[in-house]
DNA sequence: AAGAAAAAGGATATAAATGTCCTTTATTGA
DNA sequence: TCAATAAAGGACATTTATATCCTTTTTCTT
């Protein structure tokens, strides 16, 4: 159920880009890093396999940054999960065993494999494009953590 | 959706010793490392917690081992991923914020909240005994780790 | 009482995830 | 061409998860 912190910070790097991809100039890792209030050397590593990915577009220089592409949007959910938590985040047995498998499934297969594929449904239907909300500034503060409940 | 090792560790320890319930001996760590192919001593640690929370009993000494009690066959899935997880595990959010919180809901949050919920309760209904099958020896093997897929 | 067996407990080791820092490379504008 | 800026890349530090080992305590058998 949990995804490690680099996915979190990945996705809520993308949809902040995302988020701003009328304004003319591109986002430097610093203000993603401070707006979300997450460590920027690290965000600065992940932001880094986003972009080799191709899910994000970033130039250097003066006036560089990352910047929204033509794949952006389009983007499910699910290659952000792969791209973080590995290719084999949804074929791993949840009781550690080399392969989830249903034709020699361990005790708790049958009983979450409809959760389960129902998960994995949602996060390859789901695209960026799907977790933007309208109201900008009440989406930055949903994306920035928060210490207090 | 991926648990760590602890708890695939725990949950076969558990049931391992349940499915030998019949049995008049006690069931030696040595015993279970071996079947389940699981590290001896890490597992210890672990069978150490499971017994302090009450899902087992154990005895030390000659004839000592792990042994079911009034409670094992009618905990929950849930309590056990608590154990080995941290009791926050179903209110983290997945995208690494605070809290998961329905009122300040983070992007995903709406998006998976059904199949978390749906989840959480197949693991809060699900007992010890439900995982349990007839076929001793073909539980067992499903219990043990295989490298070959 | 003595010895053996086995869990419990604690100390240490290794690996992976997370986080920080510094250097290099590319881009822009003067 | 030069200086400034920002990503990319790599080295290193810290923390957490996983794994191993050794000692202590308990229990049983003789
Ligand atoms: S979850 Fe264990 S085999 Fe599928
Ligand atoms: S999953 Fe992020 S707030 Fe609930």
């Amino acid at each position: 159920m949990t995804f490690s912190k680099s996915f979190g910070y990945a996705l809520r790097g993308i949809l902040y880009v995302s988020l701003l991809k009328d304004e003319p100039r591109k986002i430097s890792i610093d203000e993603i890093a401070e707006k979300l209030s997450v460590p920027r050397h690290f965000l600065g590593k992940i932001m880094k396999a986003v972009v080799k990915a191709g899910i994000l577009s970033s130039t250097r220089g003066l006036q560089g940054g990352f910047f929204i592409n033509e794949k952006t949007l389009g983007t499910p959910l699910l290659t952000i999960i792969l791209l973080t938590e590995g290719n084999n985040y949804f074929n791993t047995c949840l009781l550690s065993m080399r392969k989830c498998n249903s034709s020699n499934p361990c005790p708790l297969h049958n009983k979450v494999e409809e959760h389960k594929d129902g998960l994995l449904q949602i996060y390859g239907q789901t695209l960026v494009s799907d977790l933007l909300q309208d109201d900008k500034a009440d989406f930055i503060k949903s994306l920035a953590t928060v210490e207090a409940a």
